[in-house]
DNA sequence: TTACTATTTCGATAATTCTCGAAACGTGAG
DNA sequence: CTCACGTTTCGAGAATTATCGAAATAGTAA
């Protein structure tokens, strides 16, 4: 998934997340930060079944906003900030008719650990 | 409609905007400036039947995106920059754990021509 | 291999959303 | 009042999305 937001990404994000479970479970990963958390984990923490769970995981993934990596048996799913911030910054250019009529949006994880990040 | 977001309200105004004809329509009204535009002048410029329209125009009403004012037989629709604003705060506020990273968003109308709010 | 665990996929149902022609409504002109 | 115009509402069908138990899959440990 590439960085770039056009119409059809923007429509496909803005989508996955206007969704009660959907956005509830995005802020859950972008409160969780870096680290992330485990399917089951977040399950039991919004109280939802694992396969409804699972179905809206994989939402938010085709939209590009959270990514997934395994970790022995759990898979953990983490949220896509750089997409966040695309998408408000796709939102804002937009909304001033191409100008942009604040500084970008810049969203960081403000946890300390970012080893995928901080080395690239 | 109060200017306030919450769950709730993020939700429907990104439901309202996850969709080809309503992002292209709120696009198209944000391009028009404070002046507006006529529900049949919507129609042609996004060449989508009436009453597909209208259904449309009532859901991004409904989200508190866009506003009706007549005038004589035609109605004028608007985007209201400020629910704009909003909805892009409330996104970045949670953006980052609840702690502001980024300058508030402001969006105001790059148009002159804004009656209501230069008077308000 | 066998058992166990975490998660996804399947499948069927329920609910919601989208579309658009036809009819109704509100407004203004003659 | 009568007519024309711009827009909305109605209604019905098509398409999409949400839900979740049960079964299947992938990974790990013994």
């Amino acid at each position: 998934m590439t960085n770039r937001f056009d119409a059809d990404r923007t429509i496909l994000a803005l989508g996955a997340l206007a969704h009660d479970h959907r956005l509830a479970l995005f802020r859950l990963l972008v409160q969780a930060g870096a680290g992330g958390m485990a399917a089951g984990a977040i399950a039991e923490a919004l109280d939802i079944p694992n396969s409804s769970l699972s179905f809206h995981l994989a939402h938010l993934t085709r939209a590009g906003l959270i990514r997934q990596t395994r970790q022995s048996r759990s898979l953990i799913y983490s949220a896509d900030y750089t997409a966040m911030s695309g998408l408000v910054g796709y939102l804002m250019e937009n909304c001033c008719g191409g100008e942009a009529c604040a500084p970008n949006a810049v969203c960081e994880p403000n946890t300390s650990l970012t080893p995928e990040r901080i080395s690239g």
